[in-house]
DNA sequence: GGTGAAATCTACCTAGG
DNA sequence: CCTAGGTAGATTTCACC
């Protein structure tokens, strides 16, 4: 793991597809040795995998919010229920449990603000575990997802 | 876009990287038919980039946190200033405008606490347009990232 | 780092609804 | 007319040198 291999990993997070010879140029590098590279960080864990990023809004999911959920209890089983539940939920894609106030930190995607409000008053809190949810919605977003820091 | 262009952009988002012959074995579709859709899904915008997922932690970002940040004034060339500061740092992955109390909710990775910190009251808090900050530090992500619900 | 075989992509062509 | 399947040439990967 030196810093060429740092600069393919920061080329991959951008682009993914690039061919192995496309890689090399921008490293100075034989396509041979790119391709290796490549194929070793893969191997060893430093790439979880390669994926497609989906524009949301093209496909209809134009309202994201993120929802702080406190729990009526720190019983285990009331929290584990609770997250099979988010597990099983596609419209949550991420949970984080925080440092401070609230016990877990959801990022969700619907359709409108009815779907989301369904999600909320329906779904998360009706479940006995939790105690209080509060939705914030993203209204604009100045910086998206940029690559890790290398 | 049809049922069978979701379930494409469903297969892509776990793993960009399948030959267009295993996207048709997945859908009952030939090689031909799958490799043609992808290419008019990328084409069209559906699929916004194939990016490399890369390990946090295998990396040295082992401390993720959340920031809230309130602004001191709403004047517009302070926030101007301040969003090109958090574009220009490469540590902080993401920005949103939420409804609600805080003004922007940042996602941000460090390599340690005193890195974080130094990130929030070298770079952050000194900014004049900035009035409060609280971070909030991930301490386990029960679900990750998952695909957009399609 | 280079080379060649194997795999994959990507036109083009034909057929069917 | 649009969409599906097959085929061949071009491109890319990958194991070996």
């Amino acid at each position: 793991m030196d810093e060429t291999d740092r600069e393919i990993l920061r080329l991959l997070q951008r682009d993914a597809g690039q061919t192995a010879e496309a890689l090399g140029r921008a490293l100075n590098l034989s396509a041979s040795q790119a391709g290796r590279r490549r194929a070793r960080l893969e191997a060893s864990g430093y790439i979880r995998a390669t994926v497609a990023r989906v524009d949301p809004v093209r496909v209809g999911l134009s309202v994201q919010a993120f929802v702080q959920v406190q729990m009526a209890s720190h019983a285990p089983e009331g929290a584990r229920a609770f997250l099979r539940l988010l597990e099983a939920e596609p419209r949550v894609a991420s949970v984080w449990t925080l440092t401070g106030e609230a016990d877990y930190l959801l990022r969700v995607w619907c359709g409108d603000l009815a779907a989301l409000n369904t999600l909320v008053h329906q779904v998360l809190l009706p479940h006995p575990a939790v105690a209080r949810v509060q939705s914030q919605i993203v209204m604009d977003q100045p910086k998206r997802d940029s690559p890790l820091p290398l």
